[in-house]
DNA sequence: GGTGTTTTGGTTTTT
DNA sequence: CCAAAACACC
């Protein structure tokens, strides 16, 4: 192995101090652009050919999915070949705990085949509960209580902790619910996010002779984005290095921004503290961005006290200034983005190269709408995540109840959908139900509606209701006197389980078995009949999953996962259904779609803008970004303006979101914007007053002619928001943006092929995937796609509209006949 | 128990 | 302004 002289050769004196420490903690402070994922690479590979270290000896921790593949390549990549990189454990903190806390569940006081609730299934808990201790507390309240539990949770508290901690009467309201709520997840074989780290958490300090065994196994521990730890996580950190403290942090205290969901910067900047032998290593040189930028980033990130002091430099002195436009409203705010990248494009750049970044999710509306004007391709990472769909997420419950029958949230979500006549009444008696002695879930109880109905996976041989009391006996009875439809219903809902479990343990892949359930169930026809208008969409969607789960099968990275699954496994179990090969791998793929969301890592065929949340932007970069919508109250958003924490996490997330670009910066506003359908004006945010003016340009084209236009309002209403700098006033004649060069509507658009396409460096087909040839004899010869059948050609058409079939040349499986909603065209 | 209509209230940010 | 919940009626 010849990395001393090759690979160290690449990197610069403190990222060689950082790669080559050899044991003991290090603290790696890494500026923006520093090369972080660069030295946490080199030093796995480092360890691995320097200091022999196994590579199965090695686990590295990141927060998001995306990160951890990115370093999974980069490792390969560095020990290339040898296959060597596959040994080492790369994961996300949830996806670890979820591997450790399944592979002793027993010892967790968990059923080793437990479900995985998201934050949806944890408010349909907490709701459920409420109701049924008749708790009055509001629907409002299932918010705050869920984030309650989760910054319990985050702590590191049991809901024995939480009490403890409670000082007044409602504090202990919260924490008995906190208790109960956690008896009914585990009453259901289920656990939420945060018991992916609290469970494993619990175990490691009832069981501290398990911890040694995982810190032995993992020699070094290294983390990524440290300064976005939470007390939970740092603690977890703490057992996996009790044998050894070969832990290697690396962050950047100025870019935490995940306070709100529990993290601590005090778990960085303290590190030192806590670990009187570490090493210090500080990242900052940038190698990203122009000195515009990263000073432009300074001004903003100065007015932060309690940081780590360094100062970032590059080599890359000068570079464009930053530009700064101001709509009118909201919607020209977008149409800027949208005209300025279409000229870009036009000049010979790269949507790839461009992102937009923004504040929420919803305002990543209007840049849609704008950019799908102009035709520029464009995909959206976050947002609702594929999971969160309504159709998805009915039928993974089917697929989770069917292997879990105790998963009650998943249990409730679809016996009665499609309907099938178990209403609001139904449900709430086969709840009540559950709470005998015997009965214990909601699919126990509605085996009580069936007159000695056999359960034929031995699910619930053994359980028969065992009421203590009257009132137990009329809860049986209530259900079992259940008549006429709602019996029917419950019928066909068992039937349709035990099939859809005796096709898990007939098939060995997964694909038929939703595809039968879909057809038993007869979802595509219930999408059509609910909503007609959506059901197009929603169907793809199914179809989506459908390939998912194909791809996840045929993935040789699943397979880890399956066999994780497999290991965990008890060996004294003789269940059939859980333990069939298809269920092994539907836990797996359960599993994975909760903790993945299926952005992570989704780059759509062809060029196009990415579009995101400053939150996801984390750890990317563009040559060109836009940050948009700078006002106060968007950004930052303040929910409790005296919260000086809460501002000062505003500004790292400014931070962060200038730091992502290399080349051009582009800072844009609306003098007003529509907030729940009503315009609102605005002020500039304070972050773009924060900057210095020499470093800015005001676009011509924009709505105001200086950056602090709402100065004098402000200081009319004797309400400033603390000192600005005076404003730079362009020397440029400012003309009047005019808004009627934009294409003027959609129809437009959707038809013709406007001839300024044929300017741009791109060929229209390339970057051209969201529109549809709709004339029927158009679609002879056009290339199409199928989830299951893949690409090919239409050689026949009959019929129109979305029911017209299609006769299609796949070369994979030769011509088949399909209905035009199941093709995607291509071009 | 299902279906159509009115009312309400909601937006940070995500594993 | 739009989605989900509450309400009213069949």
């Amino acid at each position: 192995m010849t990395m001393t002289q090759d690979w160290l050769q690449h990197l610069n004196p403190d990222q060689r101090q950082a790669v080559t420490h050899p044991a003991g903690p290090l603290l790696v402070l890494a500026g923006a652009g520093s090369g972080k994922t660069r030295v946490l690479t080199h030093r796995i590979a480092y360890l691995i050919a320097e200091q022999g270290v196994a590579p199965h000896q090695i686990v590295a921790m990141t927060f998001t999915n995306k990160a951890a593949q990115e370093m999974r390549e980069r490792v390969d990549q560095l020990l290339d070949g040898q296959g060597q990189g596959g040994q080492v454990t790369i994961s996300t903190f949830h996806s670890l705990g979820a591997r450790i806390l399944r592979r002793h569940a027993p010892a967790a006081g968990l059923d080793w085949n437990f479900s995985i609730y998201d934050d949806a299934d944890q408010r349909r808990l907490i709701t459920r509960i409420l109701d049924e201790a008749g708790d009055e507390r509001a629907r409002a309240d299932v918010r705050r209580l869920q984030s309650y539990i989760d910054a319990c949770k985050n702590r590191g508290w049991t809901p024995t902790q939480a009490h403890e901690h409670a000082h007044d009467a409602r504090a202990e309201a919260d924490a008995e619910l906190y208790a109960n709520y956690q008896r009914a997840l585990t009453h259901a074989g289920a656990v939420d996010f945060g018991d992916l780290i609290l469970g494993v958490l619990v175990l490691f300090r009832e069981h501290p002779e398990l911890a040694k065994q995982y810190s032995k196994r993992w020699q070094h521990v290294l983390v990524d984005e440290f300064q976005d730890t939470n007390p939970a996580q740092y603690e977890l950190l703490d057992h996996l290095t009790v044998a050894h403290n070969n832990l290697t942090v690396v962050g950047d205290d100025d870019q935490a921004i995940y306070r709100w969901r529990g993290a601590t910067v005090a778990n960085i900047l303290g590190f030192e503290d806590a670990n009187e032998k570490a090493a210090r290593v500080k990242l900052e040189q940038n190698y990203r961005s122009t000195s515009v930028i990263l000073e432009a980033a300074n001004d903003v990130i100065a007015r932060n006290d309690r940081r780590h002091a360094k100062k970032l430099w590059t080599e890359r002195q000068g570079g464009e200034p930053i530009v700064a436009f101001t709509g009118a409203d909201d919607r020209e705010e977008a149409a800027y983005v949208a005209e300025t990248i279409f000229d870009m494009a036009r000049q010979g750049g790269n949507f790839d190269d461009v992102a937009i970044f923004y504040r929420t999710n919803a305002q990543g509306r209007l840049f849609e709408e704008q950019l799908r004007q102009w035709g520029i391709p464009y995909r959206i990472i976050g947002g609702l995540s594929f999971y969160a769909r309504e159709e998805i997420k009915d039928l993974l419950a089917y697929l989770r109840c069917a292997l879990n029958p105790r998963d009650d949230v998943a249990t409730a979500r679809v016996i009665n959908t499609p309907r099938r006549g178990v209403g609001k009444t139904t449900l709430e008696k086969l709840a009540a139900a559950t709470s005998v002695p015997g009965v214990e879930s909601l699919q126990g109880a509605l085996l009580l509606a069936l007159e000695d109905r056999p359960a034929q996976n031995d699910l619930f041989a053994a359980r028969r209701p065992r009421p203590s009391n009257a009132t137990e006996r009329l809860l049986v009875e209530s259900v079992e006197e259940l008549s006429g439809v709602s019996r029917r219903g419950i019928e066909d809902f068992w039937t349709i389980l035990e099939a859809t479990r005796d096709d898990l343990l007939h098939y060995d892949e997964l694909t038929p078995v939703l595809e039968r359930l879909i057809e038993r169930i007869a979802y595509f026809e219930h999408l059509e009949r609910t909503d007609s208008e959506s059901a197009e969409d929603r169907t793809r969607n199914v179809g989506e999953l459908l390939s998912a789960i194909e791809e996840f099968e045929q993935d040789p990275n699943s397979d880890a996962l399956i066999a994780s699954v497999q290991e965990a496994m008890p060996d004294d179990i003789d269940d059939l259904l859980t333990t069939a090969p298809a269920s092994l791998r539907l836990r797996a793929f359960l599993d994975r779609s909760a903790l993945v969301q299926s952005t992570d890592g989704d780059d759509g065929p062809g060029q196009a803008v990415t579009m995101m949340t400053i939150h996801g932007s984390k750890g990317l970069e563009f040559p060109t970004v836009f940050v948009a919508g700078l006002e106060e109250e968007t950004f930052p958003s303040l929910r409790d303006p005296g919260d000086s924490e809460e501002l000062a996490e505003e500004r790292r997330l400014a931070y962060v979101a200038i730091t992502r670009a290399e080349d051009r910066l582009y800072m844009t506003n609306a003098r007003r914007r529509r907030v729940y359908g009503q315009f609102k004006d605005t002020e500039p945010s304070r972050f773009l007053l924060d900057i210095d003016p020499s470093r800015l340009i005001i676009d011509p084209r924009s709505a105001a002619k200086e950056l602090d236009y709402a100065r004098d309002r402000r200081k009319r209403l004797g309400a400033p928001h603390g000192e600005f700098p005076e404003p730079h006033i362009p020397s440029q004649g400012a003309a009047a943006y005019d808004f009627n060069q934009a294409p003027a509507s959609d129809e437009h658009l959707a038809q013709d092929t406007p001839d300024w396409e044929s300017s741009f460096s791109q060929t229209p087909q390339e970057w051209d995937v969201t529109h549809t040839p709709s004339g029927d004899d158009q679609l002879i010869g056009v290339t199409v796609s199928h989830t299951r059948f893949g690409i090919g050609e239409v050689v026949g058409v009959s019929g129109s509209g979305d029911k017209a079939r299609l006769t299609v040349d796949f070369p994979a499986v030769g011509q088949q006949t399909v209905i035009r909603k199941f093709l995607k065209v291509l071009g």
